[in-house]
DNA sequence: CGGATTGTCAACCGATCGGTTGAGGATTTT
DNA sequence: AAAATCCTCAACCGATCGGTTGACAATCCG
């Protein structure tokens, strides 16, 4: 009899190449990939608001913002305190600032002075078989 | 006789609330909204990598990889060039500085030294009712 | 030529997405 | 108590997503 370690989540998830931290990025990624949840995130950017504000702007109906507004809170973009009957939403900038983060991996591709270089130096490392291109 | 303008397809986007602008960030938040493709643009951050070479890694169909591709395509995260019966995929960092960008706007929510300051603001510009929370 | 190699395409599948409607819970207002 | 307000929930719908398989187009290699 072997001793093997039980199950959990988090082997499966490293199991199946997520890790939590690819998980929250999926659902902010997700979120920020839908123009109503973007307005809705700059309309929080001047304050909080109840979820009636936040729809009031959008063709839709209160229950389908209401979806979008959930789907901001999932990704922690969003938080909500419950008042009486209304919901109120503020900006949770964290998720923002780990999006925010993982794309500045990429910075240097973009905002280098030597963007030429770098580009033909990752060119380079798969050698060029002095073919036509195209 | 009235002179109107033709309808076109700007005047559509602008009456559906969509924008040139925010179309391209939907393609490109939806495209690193999955941890495939963000892994392709890791491996694509290291050079040019062919199809296959970027299929590699994942337990896929090389079909299956071929779709993730060129959805990162359709965003202008990555640009190819054929070369005979290989496709070379090289890094478009033009994209990601756009969502950098947008993203960026917030970057006063999480790293300014008022946050707590700015958290009361934003709370501030709707009066507090006196009200019990939750 | 014939056979690998590289990759796309089309059809299909179940799951998720983004919207609707209707019902109703909870709270406030009258 | 009754009515209005704010919002969620559940069921449903068509479209898109992420994967599969099989066929095949194109290129390279023997």
């Amino acid at each position: 009899m072997t001793i093997r370690a039980a199950p959990n989540t988090f082997n499966l998830m490293v199991e199946l190449h997520f890790t939590p931290d690819s998980a929250r990025l999926d659902a902010v990624f997700h979120a920020l990939g839908d123009p109503t949840r973007r307005n809705m995130l700059r309309d929080l950017a001047s304050g909080q608001r109840t979820v009636g504000e936040l729809a009031a702007p959008f063709d839709m109906s209160l229950a389908a913002a209401s979806k979008h507004i959930r789907s901001l809170e999932k990704a922690g973009l969003v938080r909500r305190t419950i008042r009486g009957r209304t919901h109120v939403c503020r900006l949770e900038p964290r998720a923002l600032a780990d999006a925010h983060q993982w794309i500045s991996f990429y910075e240097r591709f973009w905002n280098s002075r030597f963007d030429v270089l770098e580009d033909l130096l990752r060119r380079a490392d798969t050698p060029d078989p002095q073919g036509d291109e195209q």
